[in-house]
DNA sequence: CCGGATCCCCAGGGATACTG
DNA sequence: CAGTATCCCTGGGGATCCGG
């Protein structure tokens, strides 16, 4: 890793996790939590595997992930965020917002990821109805599936499938993002071939919170 | 400037400014304001001067930053951050003060410039006496000067030297940095090598706020 | 199959020189 | 002053191979 020698706080987080991909290994271990190396492989499509182990490395080195071997019957290699690199969420959280604007368009050979779609509505929204019941969306596209799921106040997403959800949404990615991040309104999602299964009235309790400055 | 292929709104914004240096020009003209070649240049020391021309050009193309021919006798190219530029602040301030832990130790071979720590009180310090009066602190450090400015509940920074200020900080700029943002505490900074001239009661209304999640 | 290591190749970045 | 042009070199992409 190539160094700015600036005495700025910002060129010295930059010298940290300024290279290449590194953000991204950020992005899947913080989505997926505690995960073996094929695992984070998969989320990051397009990354060579020996850049991907020296960025693990280097993230290491760095104090921001932790490597763990489970012992038997396991028998691999787990890495985990540390509190200092779980303490990325606001930059991850800055650039995603500042990002959404590029995602009016979607290109043929981009790859996607579902949890990829659920993890936004968590940067800008905030449970409409604190009170209320808690309540799980289902989110399926491009063949992945992530949860989201809402209640006391809170919005948080993961990988996987629910048992039981109060809607599911299946379609492209870009009718999805644009409902979950209100940039696309119902009958617009549904025109790009959006499905909804369940009670759609949960979507009401995804309001876009004030964008702190 | 080579992309990600993810439609992922954190890869999509990586691709636009994850590039070497990219960000960090963005910092120097959110910081300076409308500037020319030469200045960015100087506020970027280790840069090469055509790096930094592709990367103008790049993010020219991006939208992020316009350029302007200024008429005789000034006859010169300024540089400005568009509004979709200016919105990358929120990224800077979640990058700097993540990257504040890195700003502990100082490497001897650092460059360093007043206006870089002059920013840093922005990020997370709130006017203490929004209904106070107007404050100006001068920051010298490292043969260079930069401004900051309390009031109305705001706070700013700028290059430059203000005429009356309430306050000058000067000495090593782990110790301005320090005080500025309350790492170390009035007698420690002293011990580093600080001296203050003027109103130090000015320091009180840097008071941190809340950090937003 | 998992978790890498090794090799080759090329584009992007660094240093310097040069020009309108 | 405001960039281009040039050369060199490293870091990253891609494929393949290897030990557990």
């Amino acid at each position: 890793m190539r160094r700015y020698g600036q005495y700025c706080s910002i060129a010295r987080a930059l010298d940290v996790v300024g290279d290449r991909w590194t953000l991204l290994v950020v992005r899947e271990l913080l989505l997926r939590g505690p995960c073996r190396f094929t695992d984070v492989k998969n989320g990051l499509p397009g990354i060579a595997s020996n850049l991907l182990s020296t960025r693990l490395k280097d993230l290491e080195d760095s104090g921001l992930i932790s490597r763990e071997h489970a012992p038997p019957p396991i028998a691999t290699t787990i890495y985990q965020l540390t509190d200092n690199g779980r303490a990325l969420e606001p930059v991850l959280k800055a650039v995603g917002l500042w990002g959404l604007q590029y995602m009016t368009h979607e290109r043929s050979d981009d790859a996607v990821q579902a949890h990829w779609l659920a993890y936004a509505p968590t940067w800008f929204a905030a449970d409409a109805d604190p009170d209320g019941p808690a309540a799980v969306i289902q989110l399926v596209a491009a063949g992945a599936e992530a949860v989201i799921e809402i209640g006391g106040g809170q919005i948080a997403s993961r990988v996987g499938r629910a048992p039981h959800p109060d809607l599911t949404l299946t379609g492209p990615p870009r009718a999805v993002l644009g409902l979950l991040t209100g940039m696309i309104d119902l009958n617009g999602a549904r025109k790009l071939g959006l499905t909804l299964h369940g009670r759609r009235g949960v979507l009401a309790r995804l309001r876009p919170a004030a964008n702190p400055a």
